[in-house]
DNA sequence: CTGCTTCGTTGAACCGATTCAGCCAACGGT
DNA sequence: ACCGTTGGCTGAATCGGTTCAACGAAGCAG
């Protein structure tokens, strides 16, 4: 049924080294060879079998995108900017969704070896780390998304988490607030815990006082039942800011049920600047992440690594968040 | 570097048949050569290279499945069930994100052809039957999602849109609204369109009048600006049904900004029950798809195809949607 | 002891591409 | 006329698995 590319050699009457170069190395190719071979083709309706040519080649110009949560939109847009580029470049891109679990990572991470993936794109959560040290040891050149790699062995494409944390709480202090609530997530997340750096540096510089409140997932849910505490603390506490948009929102939510007022009963700000969070019934101020960029460059990145094998250059690219100011805060009334 | 089933095989002192065996049937191979062969390929750290394999066997045990929109939650969903239903049955799932952008569907056909995946999931909008067809010339097994096949040769998973939009009628009709606008998509969309005729359908036996209103593209934003036509239009509407969660959201937004009080200003219901709209600031009432479980269905039916073969035969599954109510809509004050 | 299975193993052929040494004009310089 | 170079083409070897006919040994029946 499926035709190989020495059906169509013998259809063209040329040899398969010479179909092979037309292929790949077209200007290799005479003029009147090429048309028989186009014609050929055409006729045979040939495409060519991926796994042969990785076989031989060596090189499965294919790359991995392992990320915790694809229901995450802030992860989807990364994998739509990793999937374009990949495309663009004539890359694969392998999508695994890990859904925060390990056994789920390690399954997932035994597949892409399998296939040979030439490189891999990940963020790490706080476990990982195991899987991608199996990676290293087979030299499968990888690149850390949203989290700083350690190493100089490796790229990294990420956000400059304490500077975010850091901007969030200028700002509140600029509006006149001096009484933060601050809702954050696990600390064993590289960015949840860098970006309570930014926080209380920010804090200690603007003289305000910051009350830490802390969800154990950064969903919506965990926002909702958190936002309870911060109406039944004594503290006056006038603005929120949380450590994701997800989370924002379903305090946004449990503020609202509660009869308060946004942005007059408490200002609010949210991180990451899901498409959700503009259309939001009260689009919420937050901190955006390029995270279609992202996505974007790290993927190309991988594939200049791959393509230039040890004389490339690793980099660790820090983007610099960006306050984005919707409805959802104001100045202080006084 | 990497290492081949050969290196096994001498390490382990065996035949190559037999490492082959070990991998794929090891009922086949004896106790005390199954644990030489283990060993070595511990010591080895060997992982087998699914290109040869797929090439020689000629199955890839792979599966595509193309989507118009990853960034919709209800396509997220669609992928995330399909890619563990995958996984369990140790097949890779291709995940492609044509986002409505033929161009792009073809380019990725291409590519999933190239790879001689076993089976393609896929939404098909308007257009993108043209690159089905050529799947199937090619013999490859095809299977819809969340769209109806017209023909007894493929199989499909859909929900019967015709029912859902008449249940958000006949609810609606039965909170007391008589005067109610539906906002649609386009009506070249094949769930758009059963939609509407639902909604007629359900319009006229509850004696309700209908004001419809369009939308170009099913997202937030055309909702958003959908809404001012409905507050200027001259009509007493009193209840607002949109073809999906998205622009129900986008509505919604646009009415609060006009200090429209939901429910009680207006009842307003969605379609799809992405997970947004549970904690959206005014919780939709939606007509809710099982995406997950559509896209797990899809992937299970698509490999017992393929692993069947002739002797498959081919379902049309239509599942029924479920209205949820949730605070967004109340009977009408008298 | 012979004939017949069954079980476990062997190794060469094969899947469909790429690679590369080698070949044959044709051309240009001297 | 001779030699070196270049451009275009050839086809066998190869990548790393799977498949399968064939084979030896063991077990059992008669």
């Amino acid at each position: 049924m499926a035709n190989s590319i020495r059906d169509v050699a013998s259809r063209a009457q040329v040899a398969v080294g010479t179909v092979s170069n037309f292929l790949n190395r077209p200007d290799r190719v005479a003029e009147a060879t090429r048309k028989k071979i186009e014609s050929a083709i055409a006729d045979l309706n040939f495409v060519p079998n991926a796994s042969a040519r990785h076989l031989r080649s060596g090189s499965s110009r294919t790359i991995g995108l392992l990320v915790p949560d694809i229901t995450n939109p802030f992860f989807t847009e990364v994998a739509r900017g990793a999937g374009d580029t990949a495309s663009e470049n004539d890359y694969t891109l392998l999508l695994c969704n890990s859904d925060e679990d390990p056994k789920k990572e390690e399954r997932h991470l035994k597949v892409l070896i399998e296939q040979r993936i030439c490189g891999l794109l990940i963020t790490p959560s706080f476990e990982g780390l195991a899987g991608v040290a199996e990676l290293n040891r087979r030299n499968i050149p990888t690149t850390f998304i949203d989290r700083k790699a350690e190493s100089l062995e490796q790229s990294s494409v990420s956000m400059d988490d304490f500077y975010g944390g850091k901007s969030a709480i200028k700002y509140l202090a600029s509006l006149g607030h001096t009484s933060i609530a601050w809702v954050n997530g696990p600390l064993s997340i590289a960015q949840c815990s860098s970006r309570e750096d930014g926080v209380m540096d920010s804090a200690k510089e603007q003289n305000v006082k910051i009350h830490k409140f802390q969800v154990s997932q950064m969903r919506s849910q965990n926002g909702y039942e958190v936002a309870k505490n911060i109406l039944e603390s004594t503290s006056q506490v006038t603005a929120i800011f949380c450590a994701n948009d997800l989370v924002a929102l379903g305090v946004l939510r449990a503020l609202l049920e509660n009869g308060k007022k946004i942005p007059t009963d408490y200002a609010l700000i949210g991180y990451d600047d899901i498409g959700f969070s503009a259309s939001a019934s009260i689009p919420l101020t937050s901190i955006a992440q390029p995270a279609y960029k992202l996505g974007a460059l790290a993927a190309q990145m991988i594939i200049n690594e791959v393509e230039n094998g040890k004389k490339f250059k690793h980099e660790q690219i820090v983007f610099k968040p960006e306050l984005v100011i919707r409805a959802s805060t104001q100045a202080l009334r006084n």
